[in-house]
DNA sequence: CTACGTGCAAACGGTTTGCAATTCC
DNA sequence: GGAATTGCAAACCGTTTGCACGTAG
């Protein structure tokens, strides 16, 4: 099957080479949204998001199969799912997974996200695990505010 | 009116006295639901743990009111609600504001929080915000994990 | 007395699921 | 061709709400 998605080639080969690893078919549905997450603006959508967005391009998809595949997605770890506060809406938000640890900051203005690593942060909460005798397996640390240069 | 709700007169009196300042009557339903925030295990309960602990001590109340209490105590600042991702479900879970800032680790296996401060990190947050130009109103951070010594 | 609070059941919004039709390999 | 995937609509689950009744002050 060829597709053509978008104009950069690349990243559409990208995109199957990471379902195949998955053992995820590649279909359409699934290259499309593996496509609106990667040209986002700020990289992290609901399923809605993608969903209107690709409506909005004149794509045919439901979203019942956006929520479907963006729960394979992130079991195959090729996205991380979020649920940030901002705007009191409990909706999860994904991001394309880049392997990269970091936190975030949202705007609770704009949504606008941040995403930012500190090393300081990530060796304190280790040494604090220790000193509670706690195993970390994952943890979300969201700063929620806004940017001063915002418009 | 005057309700006989624990045996520690004086927390029933706390919770008059929080009430008043928050503006709310103080009703029984209100009464109950301090209560049992108060004498809880861990502190942190979901609506329905509250609502099925009060009626399994025979009292008699609607999930309905528990819920719109909560987010009455919650707009007081009587409350905190979080949003732990442990079990999967999207459950809020509240905590009586003792007016101390704190972070959690919460434990993925049975759900045991445990509360911690650590001020290098909360300062490592404020020159990061200053760095990014950024304004923080809020934050959360939560380790997700395990306690060593759980049974 | 009356404004505020409650219970009930129905509505809500985000997400999931059963099933028949379709698509990828 | 056959297993995997999709679309549709209905179910789901935590939470909220309209309304008639009840209660605190």
């Amino acid at each position: 099957m060829y597709i053509v998605v978008s104009f950069k080639d690349n990243i559409v080969i990208m995109s199957n080479i990471e379902l195949k690893n998955a053992g995820l078919k590649i279909t359409l549905p699934r290259v499309k949204i593996l496509s609106k997450l990667e040209s986002s603006e700020n990289h992290h959508m609901s399923a809605e998001d993608i969903y209107k967005e690709l409506i909005n391009d004149g794509e045919v998809i439901s979203l019942a199969t956006v929520y479907r595949v963006l729960t394979q997605f992130e079991a195959a770890k090729i996205v991380i799912r979020h649920h940030f506060e901002s705007d009191g809406n409990s909706q999860a938000v994904f991001e394309l997974n880049h392997g990269d640890h970091h936190d975030h900051m949202v705007s609770l203005k704009t949504g606008k996200v941040v995403e930012f690593y500190d090393e300081i942060i990530e060796n304190r909460q280790k040494e604090l695990a220790k000193e509670y005798n706690f195993k970390i397996v994952d943890h979300s640390m969201i700063l929620y505010g806004e940017f001063l240069d915002e418009e």
